[in-house]
RNA sequence: GUGAGUGUAGCUCAGUAUGGUUAGAGCAUCAGAUUGUGGCUCUGAGGGUCAUGGGUUCGAGUCCCAUCACUCACCCCA
């Protein structure tokens, strides 16, 4: 038997009406923010992303799906978005079009890690940019709806977690004095973070060796060494979420991953996942467009995964899912008149009402079963006397009432429908 | 990439310690309950190469080995 690959999933129909769910309600908080959908390709050229986010990062270094195409060009399917996007946004002079330009998506991505709980190789990611100014009222819209869009999936047991990276030359600036706290230290640290001290150093503080995390409790916080904008930035920023009702918590030790991060960095982990607890994080990136090719433009942006949230949403038991109905089940009681029901079925169909009928020359007791089973609103019951009387019997299934109606008077029953 | 755990019906799981006739249950599916009507109830039916391959044995779902898959955790990230 063919088996969909490690780490991908199918998602049936049964759990459609979620994913639906979902990303109506994303469409709706992010629309209702004026961001506008984008969709981009799902491999782009394997640079774009090396460039992006960084070649010494672990997407990049080890998690991506690369591969030569005919024409011997490196592809790699997306890891993540904002490398797309920002190509997108310079590609097309979005910027020559209006100063600020804030987009969002839902799509797949692929990175090629161990499959866990809330981690797969195919997931789904949503998230928004806002490419073009540096106002901190841009970093606090991207955290709020993110904030707001996990909060209307019901969602208690989370945390929003922010911190400042600060421009490069503070960071630059502060990579120092730690490299110099940690100078006489650094055989007490984990095989791990040795290796980070010359690769990454920030990414020590992430460690949940305990060795590391004695180390660290006294290393100096990047914070600290903010440079004044950065400091005002960020201030501002934690001011419109005060004022926006968000609840965050500091945390000088949040770096991420991904090497296109200024000032602005937050995570909203959840409690009620396992070990892949952060749901969304996001951060600005002021220097990406530029990296990328493009004229110095500032961003900001999040990225969300959905398939955590939703694991998420299922331990909270929060989402209210409605269940799925149809209108209209027609029964036959004799089957030679299939075709009038097909054509029944037809005429109410194409009118928008969702409309179901037996295929299987079932018995009577089975179609009602069957209409049963989908939820059917009403059942229409075709033959007998009723129809030698030019009639057929409409039977409300919620309170089992029955009445019969004209076979020319299909008005009356598609009025039921209305509104 | 590293470590641990688990593979028995469509799903959730018994059965494996002490190997022994035709491998069970619940849910789901399908059919029926005097034949023209759903939910509840009752009755019945179908559905399993017990992950795969090898070994031990008179005999393996059960013991041993290998392989594969899945899960969780590390790592990293959403």
């Amino acid at each position: 038997m063919i088996k969909a690959i490690t780490g991908t999933k199918d998602i049936l129909p049964s759990d459609i009406s979620k994913w639906k769910f979902v990303e109506s309600i994303i469409d709706k908080t992010m629309q209702g923010f004026n961001y506008k959908e984008v969709r981009t390709p799902v491999f782009e050229e394997t640079a774009l992303f090396s460039r992006g986010i960084g070649e010494a990062t672990d997407i990049v270094s080890k998690e991506m799906y690369t591969f030569l195409d005919k024409g011997g060009t490196s592809l790699t399917l997306r890891p993540e978005m904002t490398a797309s996007v920002v190509r997108a946004f310079i590609e097309h002079s979005l910027a020559a079009k209006q100063n600020l330009n804030k987009l969002y998506y839902i799509a797949p991505m692929f990175r090629q890690e161990r499959p866990q709980a809330g981690r797969l190789r195919q997931f789904h990611q949503f998230g928004a940019e806002a490419i073009g100014s540096t106002s901190p009222a841009l970093d606090s819209e991207i955290i709020i709806m993110a904030y707001d869009i996990l909060k209307s999936f019901g969602l208690k047991n989370i945390l929003v977690k922010i911190n400042s990276l600060g421009v490069p030359e503070s960071r630059e600036n502060y990579k120092a004095k730690l490299r110099e706290y940690l100078q006489g230290k650094v055989a007490g640290l984990s095989e791990d973070s040795r290796k980070r001290f010359e690769t990454n150093i920030l990414r020590i503080f992430d460690s949940k060796e305990e060795c590391d995390q004695k180390i660290m409790q006294d290393a100096p916080l990047l914070i600290d060494y903010l440079d004044e904008e950065s400091l005002k930035h960020f201030e501002s920023v934690k001011a419109l979420l005060k004022q926006a009702g968000v609840p965050f918590e500091i945390d000088p030790k949040l770096v991420r991953g991904l090497d296109y991060y200024t000032k602005t960095t937050f995570e909203i982990v959840s409690g009620s996942v396992g070990s892949q607890s952060a749901l969304c994080g996001g951060g600005r990136y002021d220097l990406l467009v530029e990296q990328l090719g493009g004229k110095p433009t500032p961003g900001v942006g999040f990225a969300a995964g959905i398939e955590r949230i939703l694991l998420a949403c299922e331990n909270e038991n929060s989402l209210n899912i409605p269940v799925e109905s149809i209108d209209l089940y027609i029964v036959r009681l004799d089957n030679g008149l299939q075709p009038n029901v097909f054509d029944l079925g037809l005429h109410f169909r194409r009118k928008g009402i969702t409309s179901e009928f037996d295929y299987l020359e079932r018995s009577v007791k089975a179609q009602m079963r069957e209409a049963n089973k989908l939820n059917a609103r009403y059942v229409i019951i075709l033959g007998g006397e009723e129809y030698q009387k030019g009639e057929l019997v409409l039977k409300n299934m919620l309170d089992g009432t029955q009445e019969n109606v004209s076979l020319d008077n299909m008005e009356y029953i598609a009025n039921k429908f209305a509104g």
